[in-house]
DNA sequence: CTTGACTCTGGAGCGTGGTCCAGAGTTTAG
DNA sequence: CTAAACTCTGGACCACGCTCCAGAGTCAAG
């Protein structure tokens, strides 16, 4: 037989057990069969797919958006698919432009900060007591 | 009298009372007095403090962070501060490094894609479902 | 056949950041 | 004074993405 169990699914795809039957809980990821005895069987198929979603989620989409992306997949609406791509690019986009000005405000303080003396010399903790740390 | 309740309170700051009252069950913001019924009261520090959470949690801070920073202004220790805030700033640069990652895995993967086609020509789905770039 | 590894189900628990509710008491405007 | 609006506490509940557990059954090697 070329079909696998979940322990091997699993270890192959870099996750736990557990977490391999919360994605079937949640309609991501369905064993190709099972046996008499109920235990899940996966092909090479699934493997694939459990990887998909993990590579999904280190790009930033959350497993809500990943069961659309297979929805799509399956339908094999590439338009749709790009689409969906480029929203999750100016998602991106946008948390590193709003991180790039907490590092700003941040790197301002640092500098301007003598590091040592009166508390009222000091910007940072000026900026938390008074308002503007943006 | 020159306080406020926990209702003006939550609606200068745009955020619900339940809201504020988590804030301060979580250490975050605790009224400056209490009437004898048990009514919080508030000034205009507390107004300036909550919007300063909120700031801060839209510019990515966990509440946790947000926690910390607060605790900073209390100590007044001005060496403290800066090296606390020498560390956030590397904690948001290490958060905008991981982010630059991800988009350029995503925009390499919408440029090579055509928008239209069969699935097996989408490079979004090939590289997710293959291995490689993340 | 025995033993150890594996798998099953259902449900609880966790951390984050809230939201909502009941039932009671308080304050305030008319 | 009355009624509306406000606030109190404590605890339940939500979504997310897992993780762990018990207790029972199954599989594969020797």
């Amino acid at each position: 037989m070329d079909s696998i169990g979940i322990g091997t699914l699993a270890k192959r795809a870099g996750v736990s057990i557990d977490t391999v039957r919360y994605y079937e809980r949640g309609g991501l990821l369905a064993p190709k069969a099972r046996l008499a005895s109920g235990y899940r069987r996966y092909s090479e198929l699934e493997v694939a797919r459990l990887r998909f979603i993990r590579r999904a989620q280190a790009l930033g989409f959350t497993l809500k958006e990943v069961r659309e992306l297979l929805a799509l997949s399956k339908k094999r609406d590439v338009a749709r698919v790009k689409r969906t791509a480029q929203e999750k690019l100016r998602d991106v986009e946008e948390r590193i432009a709003q991180l790039e000005r907490v590092r700003t405000g941040l790197a301002d303080l640092i500098a301007a900060c003598p590091g040592h003396g009166r508390a009222a010399d000091c910007p940072i903790l000026k900026a938390l007591g008074d308002e503007e740390l943006t």
